[in-house]
DNA sequence: ACCTCAGCTGACCGACCGTTCAGTTTTGTC
DNA sequence: GACAAAACTGAACGGTCGGTCAGCTGAGGT
């Protein structure tokens, strides 16, 4: 899958590049309106991913030129929620969906997700690591016939994880892909929800699916320990 | 769609039967397992909600007779939480989803829905009326180009009166179908959270979709107000 | 015109969730 | 074994949500 993102924000744009690579996604980057326009006609993209806000030429532009040009990839555009530019009329110049800054990563996946879903038809996939599954769809998780309930918080946490079982993940990472870019707070946060985590999907089944590497971060077993 | 119904708790029966059928479902109902196991062999069905407990023949020997015979027809079992026999061993025996009881109408139609759905590998449908429209896959709201945010609840009680727009639904009615039905707190909750859903949906678009019919119930114009 | 009752509405309360914080335990190094 | 850094963990806090309640409003009947 095949993505182009168009963020004048470089910071922005380099964290959700990773992430969805991360997310097993190709994408493209284009940090104005006019190579954002030059790339998503020339390229062939499977989604766009679009900033208003942009030098060059607007969002609403670029989006509005491809309609106007029969090209009809699905469209998410980035909306500023103090800008004076409106999100009500992302939707009206073609766009397909669209999220308010600042916004998290896994809320951005969950979005490009669904968008590419609703174009091709299809089902989401429920995941798993051995014995532990989560119905992302569904936002359920199961420990082999068990069903394990989770708050929204430690759902985003875990399948974070779990879309990356095996690799080690840092604290940084996961507070970048969970929490909303802008989050300041204290990233102990990360350590209290691999606790309550744990407190739920392993120590009650005498698991250890999430460990901790000392130093780096955590991983969760692919074999869901 | 026809479903089969295996339920010996007529109160519970009648409720679920009515409910399903409101959603545009045929239903067939059994009070014990040798009739549900009888109708299930002999009727085709696109799904099958199950209680455990049941004269007869009990749930996990239902759904193990019908899966030996080669039936897979999707299963919906209904667990009693207390009950000596457990919820996990649904899964084992062959079940395709399983709800603890008490669940409320929405709860278990959307899992009727999720199974429905799995099963033909289709996609969830929005819903509109006039321009409110809701996603319940994503739970989200919109009217117009606006997205509206509401809480879960909030959300419940809106997807089951756009299910029926343009019918009348009496108080009673909507609380047998948003809570669990053993709650037996004060009705008046209905009105408040109507209300609730207007200062949301309504009252800011100065719109009014949501109508009372005075000594009936409430009515959610097929036209969105 | 008044009375009654269904419906409306704002205020309040307890529970739960996300987050913070401080004190403790574990791990690796010297 | 002593020390420092990293991770762990239980408690506490503030905000939000679901539900309760009591007083108000307005429609319909007499």
């Amino acid at each position: 899958m095949k993505l182009l993102l168009v963020e004048d924000d470089r910071k922005i744009a380099v964290g959700v590049k990773r992430g969805l690579e991360a997310e097993g996604f190709t994408v493209d980057v284009a940090f104005d309106g006019l190579d954002g326009l030059w790339l998503a006609t020339e390229g062939s993209y499977d989604l766009i991913v679009l900033d208003i806000m942009l030098p060059g030429r607007n969002g609403y532009q670029i989006c509005g030129d491809l309609r106007k040009a029969d090209d009809w990839t699905p469209i998410l555009m980035l909306t500023a929620k103090d800008g004076d530019l409106d999100e009500a009329e992302a939707l009206d110049t073609g766009a397909d969906d669209y999220l308010t800054k600042p916004f998290s990563f896994v809320v951005l996946t969950a979005r490009v997700r669904a968008l590419l879903r609703r174009a091709a038809g299809q089902e989401p996939d429920p995941l798993t690591a051995g014995d532990l599954r989560i119905d992302p769809g569904q936002r359920r998780v199961w420990r082999g016939s068990d069903e394990v309930s989770l708050t929204a918080r430690q759902f985003d946490v875990l399948e974070f994880l779990m879309r990356r079982a095996g690799q080690v993940l840092s604290k940084g990472e996961i507070l970048d892909g969970v929490w909303s870019y802008d989050f300041d707070g204290d990233p102990n946060i990360v350590e209290v929800y691999i606790r309550r985590l744990r407190t739920r999907i392993d120590e009650p089944f005498d698991r250890r699916s999430i460990q901790t590497v000392r130093g780096a971060g955590y991983r969760l077993a692919v074999d869901g320990g």
